[in-house]
DNA sequence: AAGTAGTGTTAGGCGATGTTAACTATTTTA
DNA sequence: TAAAATAGTTAACATCGCCTAACACTACTT
């Protein structure tokens, strides 16, 4: 194997890779044409990304042949559907903006962040989830800020409440 | 003007604008020699990406000029640092990166985030401030769930003294 | 003012990524 | 199975953004 497989992949590869594992699994295998498709690009554009991908032993491909990832490629292309479904859940969850929009953002933006910055928006979405903090009410006040750009809260109010859905909760679980 | 100033710059090109206004703002003028030392190219790529920038009438430019913003120049330049500082500061507030990897982030990511999700970073960064939900223990505890990846803290006991401070707080503005 | 160091430009090249047009292989279907 | 339709490849070319090497201009320095 040579050493291109370990160098970073371009964003375009990445897109490639990215599109070739969700046919493969929709389709069982990909097919350039379908590539093409997808990736609003010329058939013959989809063959020269198809060569450098298979020189970086990401995926199995000879001419005229389907197209399935290498395990290797698998790998990779997770991580970057990974970072792109975190991002686009962030956007859409954290951030309440349009599920396309989200999409979007996340399609061009998941080609440039890290990996810790990955995890912490994994971690925040996660911890968004289970601090009582967070909640229907704090969805909606931080919705009501975007708007009005204002905070029109009763914060005491909205904090009361919160209080009091942990201690119900907590009766429940000794239940 | 041509149309080429309407349509959207490269990545490439944002970060000379970007570079641009930061020398213009310390030295008066930018010169290519700090703009090559900057952006680590060579003299000469900087020739050809500010004939780009004057052609698009972003910059005032001819050869062995100093360099200087146009108005409009000026205008996305900022838009473009504002990008850039709000991706950072939510990366080291809201997801507590360390500062060079906020910086990072945000210098690759500014390329292609949206207006609109950029309002949102500002919005939920401002509103973290406001929010009484969010403050020390907040973040010390998302900080804690980030290391240990579970939950660690009192909940009852975190929520009891955020509703406290609002109290004490109210009690403060009417005096 | 002349020489030199430093700065800026030009010319030519390269790799990545896309295009179109023409050709080849495969698959469908009549 | 032969013809037609579809799919994939190749070749030639364009653009972008970088490079190096060589040359041109500017500005110190003395």
């Amino acid at each position: 194997m040579s050493n291109d497989a370990l160098e970073g992949l371009s964003a375009s590869l990445e897109d490639y890779l990215e599109v070739i594992f969700h046919l493969e699994k929709s389709n069982r295998v990909a097919r350039a044409k379908d590539i093409a498709d997808q990736m609003n690009v010329q058939r013959a554009s989809v063959t020269g990304a198809l060569k450098a991908l298979a020189g970086k032993g990401l995926i199995n491909y000879s001419p005229y042949s389907f197209i399935t990832l290498t395990p290797s490629g698998r790998v990779i292309a997770e991580d970057i559907i990974h970072r792109h479904e975190t991002l686009k859940q962030f956007f859409i969850i954290a951030l309440q903006l349009p599920p396309e929009e989200a999409e979007a953002n996340a399609c061009r933006m998941e080609h440039s962040i890290n990996p810790n910055a990955v995890d912490r928006l994994v971690s925040l979405l996660e911890f968004m989830k289970i601090c009582p903090r967070f909640g229907t009410d704090w969805f909606t006040a931080f919705a009501r800020y975007c708007q009005k750009g204002s905070q029109t809260s009763d914060c005491e109010a909205c904090v009361r409440d919160c209080l009091e859905r942990i201690i119900a909760c907590e009766k429940d679980d000794t239940h």
